[in-house]
RNA sequence: GCGCCUGUAGCUCAGUUGGAUAGAGCAACUGCCUUCUAAGCAGUGGGUCCCCGGUUCGACUCCGGGCAGGCGCACCA
């Protein structure tokens, strides 16, 4: 087990469960924490002060009883001390430290891996832009997001399966055959305008022009029916789909499609089948209605519109239907801020058919705002005038892009400046933190021109003391927990927190402590630690999808 | 009107799930390169954590009620 880290947090919380129950309070969980402020030590626990109204005893005289009666390892904690009003603040022994070092040069690419997650089984479906246009920014961050959701639960021992719901049915696909249809007809040079509704953009020419090419010389398919036309496009928009998100590091595992998978097996109509059998419907105004309004949605949703033809939660729910059926722990979607109307109603189709509400979870990627020098880029989809993903990509590259868009909580409405992701200065976060990596690079390079060679095995890090050292020492060491965090909760910013934080600390002590020029046996200890720190920072930024530049 | 999201330093945002003196980056100002990458480090200034209540040893965090901004509330998907 290379990461420690879990087992130091066990040991530490094993001893305070004995201490504690000593009291013989039932129900108390042991909570560690790691105190903001640095002199409190490495761990603190409020043990002392969640007892003392059950105890009716002052916390300080708990907490200095419990520290009386802590059996610790002594090569695992150096001290444990009390503070007001009632912490109990434990240290570890340094030894504890350089035997986690150790094992961090040991695992390599490998730390961080872990089994935290294990039994875990999800099915994670995101970015499912319809294949009508190309993808935006929005769909940008909700493929990074959910790109490094998986990474992280992957590596945390987690099961995850990527899903890519590709909307080619119903309403919309007869539309974009007919612009599809109209646009041809342009590039021919006859004028013919898109459908009230349809799909307008220069891109929809470029489509034309592609199948022209593609059909040259072959009359049959010159022909094709307006439907099998609209297939035709649909799949080679998924196509384009695929490729960009391809050059954006993010791939799926299954694109499912719903005229393929849903429709043509006919698990649109078995489950129309089965709401009325169920008894979850009702006719109304030449309409038949889903009773969403009985499990917790504000309205009822109609499922089959008075011209007969399924509304489009119908297939939806066949869809969803489909998903719960395959056995997962949780199903999750990350949708658009533009959709979260639909999650009440989803929720409840969820609840009627029986299955357990926490089984499907929504995660919304909330709005981007881009900027260009603090100016907001103006956008209107009905002009054709929007930034897709590619051009982004395109203008900041998929480092800055992908760093960018998980650098905040998916939650938050996210300001992304075009300038300032483009810009190789300080104020471009990505750089603060790729920079610590190429110096480690950079350090590792001298020192082999100087022929020092930190030696693999009977390292002594003994020497490495300085409070900034165990700053380092800490962060590296704690890698693996936030990599647990950021996949438990779902919320990969916290990644970018910890970067961070572990490229200060290193900047820190790199300004602070002479590596090369130290005398032998303290070069190899840092040199071992610098090291450590380049396979954190490379295996983090890994998880984001970002490289780690080995000079810059 | 109803629902979702957001509200923390001048700006953009964190805040380890209820803990100790609320943090980071940018912007402003001041120092630090004959020495391993100054894309860096240190320091200074900057706060009614939107407001009012409640829960408790303790609230930026949880609950209730407001206020403000964004988005959504189709027999579209």
């Amino acid at each position: 087990m290379t990461n420690e880290i879990f087992s130091i947090h066990q040991s530490l919380t094993d001893a305070l469960q004995r201490a504690v129950a000593v009291y013989g309070v039932p129900e108390i969980t042991i909570t560690l924490e790691s105190p903001k402020d640095k002199t409190h030590g490495d761990y603190a626990t409020p043990i002392a002060m969640a007892l003392a109204k059950k105890l009716k005893k002052a916390p300080l005289s708990i907490a200095q009883d419990m520290v009386k009666n802590l059996s610790l390892d002594p090569s695992l904690v150096s001290g444990a001390e009390v503070a007001a009003p009632g912490f109990i603040n434990l240290r570890l022994a340094p030894k504890a430290y350089y035997g986690v070092l150790e094992g961090i040069l040991t695992a390599g690419a490998q730390y961080g891996e872990n089994k935290q997650l294990q039994g875990r089984r999800l099915l994670l479906e995101f970015v499912s832009a319809n294949p009508t246009g190309p993808l935006n920014v929005v769909n940008a961050r909700a493929a990074v997001l959910g790109d490094t959701i998986t990474r992280l639960t992957r590596v945390s021992g987690g099961q995850v399966d990527t899903e890519y719901y590709v909307n080619d049915a119903g309403n919309q696909a007869r539309l974009f055959g007919e612009s599809l249809e109209a646009a041809i007809s342009r590039v021919r040079g006859v004028p013919k305008d898109a459908p009230e509704g349809g799909y307008q953009g220069a891109y929809m020419e470029d489509l034309a022009r592609e199948f022209l090419t593609e059909t040259e010389g072959n009359s049959k398919d010159f022909n094709l029916s307006t439907a099998k036309l609209g297939e035709w496009g649909m799949d080679r928009v998924v196509q384009w789909h695929k490729e960009s998100l391809g050059k954006f590091g993010v791939s799926f595992e299954r694109w499912f499609s719903e005229r393929r998978e849903l429709h043509e097996p006919g698990l649109v109509a078995e489950t129309l089948k089965k709401l009325t059998e169920m008894g979850l419907t009702y006719d109304k105004d030449g309409a038949t209605w889903i009773k969403t309004s009985e499990f917790g949605a504000h309205k009822d949703e109609v499922l089959i519109k008075s011209n007969g033809i399924p509304a489009y939660i119908v297939a939806d729910i066949a869809y969803h239907l489909h998903k719960l059926k395959r056995g997962y722990s949780k199903v999750i979607n990350i949708m658009g801020p533009d959709h979260h109307g639909h999650i009440l109603s989803m929720k409840a189709a969820h609840k009627a058919l029986g299955f357990e509400e926490s089984l499907f979870e929504v995660l919304i990627a909330q709005h981007v705002s881009l900027l260009s020098g603090g100016q907001k880029v103006k956008m209107s989809k009905r002009e054709g005038k929007f930034v897709t993903m590619e051009e982004l990509l395109g203008q900041v590259g998929k480092d800055a892009a992908r760093y960018f868009f998980v650098m905040r909580g998916a939650n938050s409405h996210l300001d992304f400046d075009i300038e300032v992701a483009q810009k190789q200065t300080d104020e471009n976060p990505v750089f603060y933190v790729q920079y610590a990596h190429a110096r480690i690079c950079s350090l590792l390079k001298k020192c082999a021109e100087r022929g020092l060679h930190p030696s693999r095995h009977a390292r002594d890090f003994t020497s490495l003391q300085e409070p900034e050292t165990f700053l380092l020492l800490k962060e590296i060491m704690e890698f693996p927990q936030w990599v647990v965090e950021s996949a438990k909760s779902y919320e990969p910013h916290r990644m970018v927190v910890y970067l961070q934080n572990l490229a200060a600390d290193f900047h820190l002590f790199y300004t602070k402590h002479r590596i090369l020029d130290a005398p032998s046996e303290v070069a190899q200890a840092r040199l071992g630690l610098a090291q450590a720190v380049r396979i954190v920072l490379e295996n983090a930024l890994g998880l984001l999808g970002v490289t780690a530049p080995e000079q810059m």
